[in-house]
DNA sequence: CGCAAAATGAAGCCTTGGCTTTAAATTTGT
DNA sequence: ACAAATTTAAAGCCAAGGCTTCATTTTGCG
């Protein structure tokens, strides 16, 4: 376990670095997660309108709001008052991005013998935290194994 | 506007409930996380302080303080004023669970070709969102597989 | 032994992401 | 055309998880 007798002795532990990767992760699924959505109701009914992402979100209007200005302000997503939010360029390509990629994980977490139903549950937590060795390495087994 | 499907029909969406899953998971994270840490650092040197905590989880002292007054909170821990930090029963518990789990998803990450460096470092994020359904499924994989 | 350095704890601030309540604006229906 | 209903926005609260700064307690060493 431990290679190192002191705990004192390091200064940046690889500990450290996972964890704050986990953590910056985190703070981008949310972005990730309304983007996705937002990409989704415009595909299905041509609009997304902040009730329906709250609700679909499963969070009340007010908070949809405060995610949504986020989105503007990271560049992600544009919106006029009563006429819905819409996702610019950056935010259709990130939404593809993540599309693919959650497609992706829960192909393989089936593939490995994970019920539909269990895949399509713990995806959507596990696919924030998958880098892109790891999404190829999922890729190239999926390929692999069909 | 819309075509044939209303987005405003349903009252509860597998979506929303799938999110606020991932939500609560989360929120569960920073606790596995600080007791896996404790657990190690007993077991390494026989003691766990606030410091090295601090130090292994990448954060300052305070924010460890506070972390581990949640530890306590929920009885997952108890510590003495300047004399270290300790698990009870039900944390050594929980830690040998994490730990477990935490292997578990790794070697399944190798197993499908994710080179171990990437394993161990998505393993980190992507452990917390792991449910018993799919561990097991990792494990017969695992034992399938060998 | 005494005192400085190191470890710990306390207090206060920031941001994020939830919530409720209240108000304003737009759509809609009669 | 206007009142009612719906949608959106605004404001303020909360907890979590970061941070810095400052006070206190231990500890180690000359």
């Amino acid at each position: 376990m431990a290679q190192d007798n002191d705990p004192g002795g390091d200064d940046t532990t690889p500990h450290a670095e996972r964890f704050n990767n986990a953590r910056s992760a985190q703070s981008m699924a949310l972005l990730e997660d309304y983007t996705e959505m937002i990409d989704e109701l415009m595909q299905d009914f041509g609009e997304a309108r902040v009730a329906d992402i709250a609700r679909l979100m499963g969070v009340t209007h007010p908070t949809a709001t405060k995610a949504i200005a986020r989105l503007k302000r990271e560049g992600l997503a544009i919106s006029r008052p009563y006429r819905g939010v819409f996702l610019t360029d950056k935010g259709i390509e990130m939404a593809a991005r993540v599309r693919a990629r959650h497609r992706t994980v829960v192909d393989l977490l089936i593939a490995v013998g994970v019920p539909p139903e269990a895949a399509e549950m713990d995806a959507e937590g596990i696919e924030h935290h998958v880098s892109d060795t790891t999404l190829r390495a999922f890729a190239a087994f999926l390929a692999r194994s069909r």
